[in-house]
DNA sequence: TATTGGATTTCGCGT
DNA sequence: ACGCGAAGTCCAATA
């Protein structure tokens, strides 16, 4: 085994189409994560298809598969392919050019990017153990709701969480002190009108489950509403209680 | 003027945490794209909240103020913050560390990268004019079928795309063959229930608006549905037309 | 493998 | 700045 266990690097500074070609081809091999900056096209077909001229740009290969095409601006890059995709790179010597491409089967998908001009190739080893450990999520807001039901009103009780209907899963499912029905959706964030329908989706749904005659009510739980949003909640006699996934 | 049309780098291949903060530095004071590959803590505090233990990850600060942060796996960054941000980096002589630090005040977010170790830092200068050509979006959709309305059924008129309701504007929105009206949702991939709400408050409030008695038609046009959007379009009277974005 | 809904969604457009 | 909905969304959990 030659497997360092610490980070290493092998660039290469403005090589030849051939030299880049060989050092992607030897990173790949080695299941480093490798990065091409230079000037190139770019092609997809697969889902949608789309083109893009020549510019600078900066294309990073990982291990699994995965392709980012990042230009100069914005956290999205311009093209991708998804992890699990197939990477090869050829010299085009009549061009002359070296095209790496990625393609999956299911969808069927091909990223084609083909470079004129290479000004860096770095081929990058190493190990990530770590797991994020991330706070303020929604799951955070259903577990602070269901430990603390009051938050919701005095008297709520909640019964179950991801019960299921009709029209997909309730966030959370349980009753008030006058034993009505209650149906919960959180969000953790400000939310718009798509929430409401959400919402509604499950209050007709669960009705209709229960083809109940007694009414269920519908709360959306979140940090605020939008004036659209409230006023969907009125015309469909839907209710709304403030609250964060996090006590800051 | 300095400037140079050609792409080109500058790179430093395992310096020390003072070189390597003085070319990242350097890097972002020219503007250029700047990444930094080696040992890192990650926190994150702002509208969620992270940690990340130490492991080797690549460093990615555009000029425009946006970092990302990734790990070898997924085609999402780690940890990332937006553009617009402002970028820091100094050198911890104590811990020792160098460490990089974006912020941004709306909403308030903090994004520090703190390394143990630098394996290489590159400094990326190029030019991008290029804008990406994409088809096969929900765009085209609506292009397809105004162009040719039969497509969703004989005599059907469109009389107007994103018109205004109290939940939301209207894809497209006509008559058909018996002058009844007509509310088109279009989606340019396989739909779910989402897309099913979403048709049935533009319905809802399109049958508000115009307090009419005589129903209104709601059409989701896309190339599939799922099941469960299929019972629920069936329980709301709305109906589907299979059509795709392009021609193939 | 397909479905479903969350996400620090991001992004673009309109108000 | 906020609201709103699309996206080649990605992603994990689930059936």
């Amino acid at each position: 085994m030659t497997t360092t266990d610490r980070a290493d690097a092998t660039i290469l500074e403005s090589p030849s189409l051939e030299d880049a070609c060989e050092g992607i081809t030897d990173g790949l091999d080695r299941d480093a994560l490798v990065t091409v900056f230079g000037r190139c096209t770019v092609d997809y077909d697969g889902r949608a298809s789309s083109q893009l001229e020549a510019g600078d740009r900066h294309v990073m290969c990982k291990p699994d598969g995965t392709t980012l095409v990042h230009g100069f601006e914005g956290q999205q890059p311009i093209n991708w392919q998804p992890p699990g995709c197939d990477v090869s790179v050829s010299c085009d010597h009549d061009a002359p050019a070296l095209v790496l491409e990625s393609v999956r089967s299911t969808p069927k998908e091909r990223l084609s990017v083909r470079f004129e001009r290479v000004v860096q190739v770095a081929a990058l080893s190493g190990t990530d153990d770590s797991d994020l450990t991330l706070s303020g999520t929604e799951a955070d807001l259903r577990e602070r709701l269901l430990e603390t039901p009051e938050l919701l009103e005095p008297g709520f009780r909640p019964l179950a969480t991801e019960r299921e209907t009709r029209a997909g899963a309730i966030d959370i499912y349980g009753e008030d002190d006058a034993g009505r029905t209650v149906v919960v959706e959180l969000k953790r964030r400000r939310v718009g009108p798509d929430a409401v329908g959400q919402l509604r989706r499950y209050v007709d749904a669960l009705e209709r489950d229960l083809h109940a005659d007694a009414s269920v009510r519908g709360i959306l739980v979140a940090p605020s509403v939008t004036d659209r949003a409230e006023r969907l909640l009125a015309d469909h006699g839907l209710e709304f209680v403030s609250l964060e996934p996090t006590t800051e």
